[in-house]
RNA sequence: GCGGAUGUGGUGGAAUUGGUAGACACGCUAGCCUUAGGAGCUAGUGCCGUUAAGGCGUGAAGGUUCAAGUCCUUUCAUCCGCACCA
């Protein structure tokens, strides 16, 4: 009677001798190469893991069971992100203290942890709640402090007003609190608070610099460096005309300065109400109390610029021209310095705004074209003018001639008064058409650098485009009837494609969408000296000029902001800060930490802006550390962003009473081999890092980069495609899949099995019992095998069959676990088991070759299945772990291929295939081909005129 | 708006350097078997074509090539990130 295969039974059995063996117990001194593995951080709630935590942590548990049975020192760390709002909240409704509820979840965990059959280091557990652990996040506030990159500081914040407490940047998601993201949860505000920042922007550059290097997944490495933004260019001096006040400008344009025509200041600038005259005081006025109203979201959606002339002017300091200062919402003042020099011309957003306020748009870069010309021939410049001719049927004119379709046009002569004048000539003489309503330059002008063949010189031509439009279709004589080019009529549709010069084709697209705003590069044109050079000489040359005289800077500017770190909660590592009356603010001392949380009944916020703790009296008052006298501690607690900025390095010394942890070994361990997750792409992943490369300037770390490898994993979502949520109530429970009787190992197969770890996986519930279909064949063929008599296989080809996919299983399962292509080596797996059935039904034994076979099936199933695995490695006889020291190597003896087959194409479609030895001649291979019936009959009664040859692989004959 | 990614059967997804498109599964169809189960086994399954011969097929349209899912150009759709960043 054969064991049937039940997952009930057997996974709870091996766990249990899992854990008493201490299979997965690292030791952090061995002699072994290290690898170490990690999913990000769990948050423990009171509703235990769900779908994607199997997700996460199982992908870095193949990784770590892969390296261990390799032979690693592998170790997969686990801990609790303990601190929070989710457990506070709870406290407030219920009274419970959130140190009682983890008491109660975290155990809850370890049990699901288990049951996952994940192989976790138990004796390494850390929880950033306890005070042991967070005695050393206040440590890291204490050195930050020391080392001058924590500060203090009142400014605008975001503020969530269901959780009562400010929120990082980071923290913000879509102009909502990342924890209240909802349809029906408020915007956040802001608030003027008085905070402790960390100085992450000094790290910006090296930051940003290093992500380059790191072997990331590419979308994480893009929206870290979109994050810090940097953005590089000059700050640039306005003097105000009549005052003894300057306006710094930011800007990447300094090479437009010449467009300059007006300044705006973010309404909050610091110099508004200087410059704010008697007679625009009162429309000042209304427009701030205006802005005030409007949410941070409003402003930001606004679809038209708004803004309102201070009444000053600012003098510019290239030319000396005063030009007006305006306030305006859709500047603002925190990027750069608040304020803009607008170029209308060449910017987006300053041209609606001149558009509206009717201010002055003046072009100072011109597109370039370039077109074919020739060495060694003189240049001419030429101011052409060319006209997009419109009758009263909205048609539009173009003229034909050797070169193809084109608007009417031609040189500005000297005899001409100006580019009106030129363009209303041309026209009449080109067209004949006379009787024109009216005519505006449209589009901006654009220069074109080529060869002229019927004047035999190189043009360097500077175009404007005019509108003409027709009153009517009065025509006098003009040189079409000479026959020097015929004129036609088109649509609007038509003219794009018939015109032949790229010119004017631009010309013609920024008529029809009526933008005059072309903010690319180009060359200079209106700029005085700078004219001629292209664009980014031009930028180049004016900051240096200026900066000279004293007027300018270059300048990098970064998107990304400081980190806010207070936060007004109860539930949180207390900030080790005192407040004194005479010594002023007091860095709690390293012997005093951990500063304890003290214990409430009460946890809500005090509805002041500060958290429970400032009711927390006995708490509150101390002395000082410096003087004696009496003082406060701060009642802000640290965002809980910090505590798993540095987790990773505690896992390598997570029970050390001394130091936060020990350098020597966190310098072997680090940096963090694997790491994965599906949050968090900015946020977490910067502060780890900003936190490691702190530690590595202090000299406690050698590595700058905490993770080397970081993979971001899809998430797993509902069969329609949409997020789990526990208010659909649509949640897949890991733990009742498993209790289903599918077991862990189905589920962790089926998991790995769906789709590339990168893409999110559709829960499919046929998904779980497919794979465990699988599984079952495995135990059931292995059922069999162990019945079969003890004897050795006889058939020699069979032998080499069954070695040969054997060894090629190995090979691509190791291959894809390397690469990450999970999905992949379990359809390997799968196939080769197919394989296995076949070759069963030619001869079946207990001897070498299937034990062999089995073996190493077994050894590559047990990161995705370890129990069924390890149930099956001690039925073929062994008495220690698969999981440790098991990989086997590849005989590549066994890799090569008996036989090979080659396709045969006619004219590249396959219309044969052959098998052959490997190796064979070319000629042999060939005549085979030849003589394929259905070659033969493709090739009949036709020459043969090209025949490719691919080695072993392919012959192709072009008829 | 900017940046990025992805489009392959009924479904999830395979496919080194361009070289047999659809591996492996799910589903479906037919049959077998039985201790009737959430089973197991066998065969089939891209589309059109009665079988066959053949033709068509990787979002769409062009192109390069003996040969294109793969390279180039244009375009459409979906998803993600940032979003007035000067």
């Amino acid at each position: 009677m054969t064991r049937r295969y039940s997952p009930r039974d057997i996974e709870p059995k091996w766990q249990a001798v899992w854990e008493s063996e201490g299979t997965y117990t690292t030791n952090l001194n061995s002699n072994k190469p290290k690898y170490i593995a990690m999913s990000m951080f769990n948050y423990p709630s009171g509703s235990g893991i769900h779908i994607g935590h199997a997700m996460n942590y199982t992908i870095s548990d193949v990784k770590a069971r892969f390296k261990r049975q390799q032979g690693y020192e592998s170790y997969h760390p686990v801990g609790w992100d303990a601190f929070g709002l989710p457990a506070e909240n709870f406290a407030i409704k219920s009274g419970v203290s959130p140190q009682q509820s983890m008491a109660e979840i975290i155990p809850g965990y370890h049990k699901q942890y288990k049951a996952m059959g994940w192989s976790n280091d138990w004796q390494k557990e850390i929880a950033t709640h306890l005070p042991e652990y967070y005695r050393w996040t206040q440590s890291i506030f204490s050195q930050m402090y020391k080392h001058g990159l924590a500060y203090q500081a009142s400014r605008l914040q975001w503020w969530c007003s269901i959780d009562n407490t400010v929120l990082a940047n980071e923290q913000v998601i879509d102009g909502k609190c990342w924890r209240h993201d909802g349809p029906n949860d408020p915007l956040v505000e802001k608030k003027e608070i008085k905070q402790w920042f960390f100085k992450i922007t000094e790290y910006a550059e090296e930051l940003l610099e290093a992500i380059d290097d790191l072997d990331w997944t590419e979308s994480v490495k893009l929206a870290q460096k979109n994050w810090i933004g940097k953005s590089q260019g000059a700050e640039i001096d306005f003097q105000v005309a009549n005052s003894k006040h300057k306006i710094t400008v930011f800007t990447t344009r300094a090479d437009t300065i010449f467009g300059a025509t007006f300044l705006v200041l973010a309404p909050e600038h610091g110099l508004v109400k200087d410059l704010t005259t008697k007679n625009q005081k009162t429309k000042v006025n209304n427009y701030l109390k205006q802005v005030a109203t409007k949410s941070e979201l409003e402003r930001q959606t606004a679809k038209e610029k708004t803004g309102v002339f201070l009444g000053s002017y600012a003098v510019n300091p290239i030319n000396g021209e005063a030009i007006p200062v305006y306030i305006a919402d859709y500047v603002l003042l925190n990027y750069g310095s608040g304020a803009i020099m607008a170029v209308p011309a060449h910017d987006e957003r300053d041209y609606q705004f001149a558009k509206k306020y009717k201010l002055p748009i003046r072009q100072v870069v011109a597109q370039y074209f370039l077109g074919n010309p020739k060495e060694d021939i003189a240049t001419v410049n030429r101011q052409v003018v060319d006209a997009i001719v419109r009758n009263q049927k909205g048609q539009y004119l173009l003229i034909k001639d050797l070169d193809g379709y084109h608007f009417c046009g031609g040189g500005v002569e000297s005899t001409d008064l100006d580019n009106r004048a030129a363009i209303r000539r041309e026209v009449i003489e080109e067209t004949g058409y006379h009787d024109i309503k009216s005519l505006k330059p449209v589009a901006q002008q654009t220069i074109f650098y080529g060869y002229r063949a019927t004047k035999n010189r190189n043009q360097r031509t500077l175009g404007q485009f005019f509108e003409v439009i027709l009153a009517s279709d009065q025509q006098i004589d003009n040189e079409s009837n000479t026959g020097k080019h015929t004129l036609h009529w088109f649509n609007k549709d038509e003219v794009l494609n018939k015109l032949a010069w790229d010119s004017h084709v631009k010309a013609f697209e920024q008529y029809l969408n009526s933008t005059s705003c072309y903010s690319g590069e180009g060359l200079m044109i209106n700029s005085a000296e700078f004219d001629d050079l292209t664009s980014d000489q031009a930028r180049e040359q004016i900051i240096r000029q200026l900066s000279k005289q004293g007027w300018a800077r270059e300048k990098i500017n970064y998107r990304m902001k400081d980190w806010s770190v207070s936060r007004q909660r109860y539930w949180g590592a207390p900030i080790p800060i005192i407040y004194c009356q005479k010594c002023g603010t007091v860095l709690v001392p390293d012997a005093d930490l951990p500063v304890i949380i003290p214990e409430l009944e009460d946890f809500a916020p005090s509805g002041d802006g500060h958290s429970a703790l400032a009711r927390a009296k006995d708490w509150l008052k101390v002395s000082c550390p410096k003087c004696g006298g009496p003082a406060e501690r701060e009642t802000d607690t640290l965002d809980t962003y910090i505590c798993s900025s540095w987790y990773m390095l505690r896992y390598i010394d997570p029970h050390n009473q001394v130091k936060i942890f020990d350098t020597d070994l966190v310098n072997k361990w680090l940096p963090i081999d694997f790491y994965n997750g599906a949050d968090h792409a900015t946020a977490h992943l910067l502060y780890a890092r900003f936190i490691t490369r702190f530690f590595n300037k202090l000299g406690q770390i050698n590595h700058p980069e905490p993770f080397k490898q970081m993979l971001y994993n899809g998430k797993v979502t509902s069969s329609d495609g949409s997020m789990f949520s526990k208010s659909k109530g649509n949640g897949i429970d890991p733990l009742e899949i498993i209790n289903q009787g599918y077991g862990a190992d189905a589920l962790r197969t089926y998991l790995m099995f769906a789709a590339p770890l990168e893409l999110s996986v559709r829960w499919d519930p046929k998904g779980v019992p497919g794979v465990y279909r699988f599984l079952n064949r495995v135990w059931t063929l292995i059922q069999a095998y162990l019945e079969q008599d003890k004897h050795q296989l006889t058939d020699k080809k069979l032998r080499y069959d069954i070695l040969h996919a054997t060894n090629l299983m190995v090979d691509k399962v190791s291959k894809d676990l390397n690469l990450n292509q999970y999905n992949t080596a379990i359809a390997t797996m799968m196939a080769y088991l197919n394989d296995l059935y076949r070759f069963k039904d030619q001869e079946f034994n207990q001897g070498q070759v299937w034990q062999t076979a089995f073996e190493n099936l077994i050894v590559c199933l047990a990161p995705f299945a370890p129990h069924i695995s390890e149930e099956l490695w001690h039925q073929l006889g062994h008495t220690t772990s698969v999981h440790k020291d098991s990989w086997p190597e590849v005989d590549k003896s066994y890799l090569v291929d008996k036989t090979v087959t080659i396709v045969i194409q006619v004219n590249g479609k396959v219309r044969a295939t052959l098998k052959v030895k490997p190796g064979e001649t070319e000629s042999l291979v060939i005549g085979l081909a030849k003589k394929d019936n259905k070659i033969k009959e493709y090739l009949a009664k036709k020459d043969i005129k090209k025949t490719i040859y691919l080695p072993d692989k392919l012959v192709n004959f072009v008829v």
